[in-house]
DNA sequence: ATGATAATGATAATAAAAATCACTTTATAA
DNA sequence: TTATAAAGTGATTTTTATTATCATTATCAT
């Protein structure tokens, strides 16, 4: 934890951008939530807990700037709002991710799995890949499981597309 | 077309909607458009060339229930707005996006490509897949060639995530 | 210290999308 | 047909995520 935010600290300055407090904050928020995809509004609140003085546009600044140095990846999963996904440290690939059109939920898969894919665009349609965004949509295996026993889902999820 | 059309128009009968004239105008507007990513906006402003009356709120009625029969899938490439691409006939999965970051170009992938990577997804983390988004941002064949020569770039799109 | 620059927070502005509502069109049934 | 209900529309307002503005504060280099 400690270390990572070291990390940043010296990514920040290496392209002379401060690690502010509030920006410290802002990313300790992120590393305690990693496997959550928070939006602008939640990083905000959450934020507020330790730094009550912080500003919402503070915050958007900070998502944007970690955003541009590849700390994190926005990402968009159709319900309105962008969300933010820490980048795991060494990944040169951003992760793909589940959502249950159930229940909500969004797992992520870490493994690449587009190494064939990508050799084949590269190739094929002579395009330089330098990200990709890959999302599922479909059914979570909690939900298959409640299916069996008719379970309730229990989720109050905005309507994904 | 006409056929295509033909068969919207039965698609929406099959759950009691209508094929109103305004409706009618908007699928016309996306059919004459297969190639482009149109916003809701975009399709507002060439629906009013041939049906001056229509209003904005119909068009966006108009997409998302065209949204719901499937005909179009709803897309983001995060520059802030949503984008509607009529969905090939008969295709089983909605198809692939590049997104040049140099000339901000969408170029489609028809080919499906990622039959071998579901079957993993299914199997290793029992996600029953109804649906997937996959893009590529990276840079187009044109921008490469164009960078040979040194020649300008000539866009001005929105800044993607 | 001093002046320059970067960063912040409060607030206003922007704009995409959704909601509202009076009105019109279409379907249904007496 | 007539009337009664339902579906659809267009103008408009409302909502809300994000961006821009701007005065103030913190930081850095001389
Ligand atoms: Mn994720
Ligand atoms: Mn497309
Ligand atoms: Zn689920
Ligand atoms: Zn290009």
């Amino acid at each position: 934890m400690e270390q990572r935010i070291d990390r940043i600290k010296k990514q920040l300055h290496s392209q002379s951008y401060k690690l502010t407090p509030q920006r410290e904050a802002t990313v300790r928020v992120l590393l305690e939530n990693e496997k959550d995809h928070l939006s602008a509004e939640d990083v905000y609140l959450l934020v507020k807990e330790k730094a009550p003085e912080i500003g919402l546009a503070t915050v958007y600044r900070t998502l944007e700037l970690l955003n541009e140095l590849e700390v994190v990846d926005k990402i968009n999963f159709g319900d309105g709002v962008s969300r933010y996904d820490l980048r795991k440290e060494g990944a040169d690939h951003f992760h793909h991710h589940l959502v249950c059109i159930e229940c909500g939920s969004v797992d992520e898969i870490q493994e690449d799995l587009l190494g064939e894919v990508e050799k084949i665009v590269e190739n094929d349609w002579r395009f330089k890949i330098k990200d990709h965004r890959l999302t599922f949509h479909g059914i979570c295996y909690r939900c298959h499981e409640k299916q069996d026993t008719g379970e309730e889902s229990g989720s109050e999820v905005k309507e994904l597309n």
